[in-house]
DNA sequence: TAAAATTCAATTGTGTACAATATAAATTCC
DNA sequence: GGAATTTATATTGTACACAATTGAATTTTA
């Protein structure tokens, strides 16, 4: 058997279990909150931008519309945003925090407080693993076969 | 706003979108083979041990019945292993891989080989990169909220 | 300016993920 | 050795995730 079929050998994997870990160890956090992780990192563009547009939103999350359409109909029965139609142009449709969504901010501040915590790099493996994640997610961004 | 909840400032985001843009790139590496991503790192486990309980593979993909269980069906159906429960233990059911499943082992040796032209990253980098994941990973493993 | 192309969101279908629960088998403990 | 506990897998229900397709609105182009 050849080394480069051996999973210990494969960069992809501890990339998809450590993302898989990382967000399962959000969930007792994000629970009380009423949020998954991926209406967390939702918020987290909303509370900074207040207002966004699905195409941008997904833009921002690598996420598509299969994804987000039915993600923000249920943010939308939480109360946390409004979905509208933009009237400059109708195809996009613009997503919106509400009061109740804003207010969510300050409970959510605990959340990447609880995690630091949690995650045992130190702060300079930290900053390298994030250079890396990042170097690698805009190298695809480049390539060719997009 | 604070700083600390902003998404540039997260490790989890990164780390999220790299690990999910990796297997959006495998997917057409994968697809002439007629095997999903979670399928591949199956595949390299059997290649490697031909035959293994369905917890133990758990423990090595970091995944559990719920997500095995029906994929474990669907790679039978598709000839690339058997299911068949312990004898010493009826508890357990065994994972073996077939003639053909082993067959797949020299269509699948082209994959690592192309993927790692898609990933920009030099060697030390891609070792860091490595080393970094498996301590994060690691570090969940031992924590108190298991 | 009308047809062609593009953009944007929604829908459909398939495949994970995982918590919680169920169930059966094996082990442990009186 | 029988009840209680643990282990192993399966099932159920919820929530993504994404490719492919659809359909409507907008822009581009001949």
């Amino acid at each position: 058997m050849e080394e480069i079929l051996k999973i210990e050998n494969q960069l992809c994997f501890p990339l998809y279990a450590a993302a898989k870990e990382v967000v399962r160890r959000y969930r007792p956090l994000l629970d009380p909150l009423g949020l998954t992780y991926t209406q967390y990192i939702t918020m987290m563009i909303l509370w900074e931008n207040r207002s966004i547009t699905v195409s941008k939103l997904g833009d921002k999350l690598y996420l598509d519309s299969g994804t987000l359409t039915p993600m923000l109909k249920k943010m939308e029965q939480s109360g946390w945003i409004i979905r509208t139609r933009s009237k400059e142009d109708e195809r996009k449709v613009l997503v919106t925090i509400t009061t109740k969504g804003e207010a969510l901010y300050y409970k959510a501040l605990e959340v990447p407080k609880a995690m630091a915590q949690c995650v045992k790099l130190d702060s300079a493996e930290s900053l390298e693993l994030y250079r890396l994640l990042y170097k690698l997610l805009g190298s695809f961004n480049n390539s060719s076969n997009q």
